[in-house]
DNA sequence: GATAATTAGGTGTAGGTACATATATTAGCA
DNA sequence: TGCTAATATATGTACCTACACCTAATTATC
């Protein structure tokens, strides 16, 4: 669905100001979608992104202070998510052998099984829902690189 | 910031995943300013928002519902959100005249006066925030509306 | 080597999202 | 007319963000 269907309203400032409103839009779209895919997991897109940046170091365990500077939402409060990952079994905190202020985290067996199976579901179906070529994709990456290269 | 940048790497499996990782970064930059602009005002990037669609009605109310239909994020609790500007007197609950299911929502001048203050530097700020030229910004929003028109 | 500054992680709180469910009211229709 | 379905809003709950603040541990500085 185009923004001005989504919202009800054609009436825009300037192309930036539409601009801002439809990358807000099309942003919450692809968290939607995602979200729904991981439903069935029994995961949030946030316990998911956590165990997918564990899974990029596997099999070495991460600091908590290292898995926050690869998220998308930098205000994302690591620790509680990785409360829930824990409650469920899916990843293992360890201590830090040479700083013990840090904690070391790690995906149990079962998280690396569960983040295996929902992203063979994810990670396609997000792909597929962006309706843009590989070509349009890059020129949509160069411009946004360029917006956030300030 | 680039997206390489702001989440610690540059492997992408394609030109399209990164998109969908560009989207969502970039999106959170532009909350992440306009929430910044509003923090004075005392009001979230919500609040504003659900303010900004009652002028756009003013001066007649609005029903709850139609507000809903111009949120960005479909799923936001708009009552809640209500709520809270009542409990500011910025907006006011009125019973609506046909229907009793119904609730009329309207900005008190209060409100009037705060969205005016607010916005004045809210927009443009935001605006400038988005570094992209008009011309830049219509090629974005003619990709993302294709995007959308799935 | 003692003390201050910094760092890592965790906690508290206010506000939001997502979604299921409740409540009241109106519309539809046999 | 009277019962059911649909509608409009509100509420409950789990999880999240944003951000201030706290504690413990480590590093820096003198």
């Amino acid at each position: 669905m185009k923004l001005e269907q989504a919202i009800q309203t054609s009436r825009f400032s300037s192309e930036k100001h539409k601009a801002v409103l439809n990358i807000l839009y099309t942003a919450w779209m692809l968290k939607t979608t995602i979200s729904h895919e991981l439903k069935p997991f029994g995961l949030s897109h946030e316990q998911y992104n956590v165990m997918r940046i564990l899974k990029g170091s596997a099999p070495s365990a991460m600091r908590v202070k290292d898995i926050a500077s690869r998220m998308i939402e930098k205000n994302s409060n690591i620790p509680r998510i990785i409360d829930k990952l824990v409650a469920k079994k899916l990843v293992k905190r360890l201590a830090s052998p040479g700083d013990n202020r840090e904690t070391l985290i790690r995906l149990t067996p079962a998280g690396v099984s569960l983040l295996e199976a929902s992203t063979r579901l994810v990670q396609p179906n997000t792909i597929r829902s962006l309706q843009l070529s590989e070509k349009e994709s890059l020129y949509l990456n160069r411009l946004l690189d360029g917006l956030n290269d300030i």
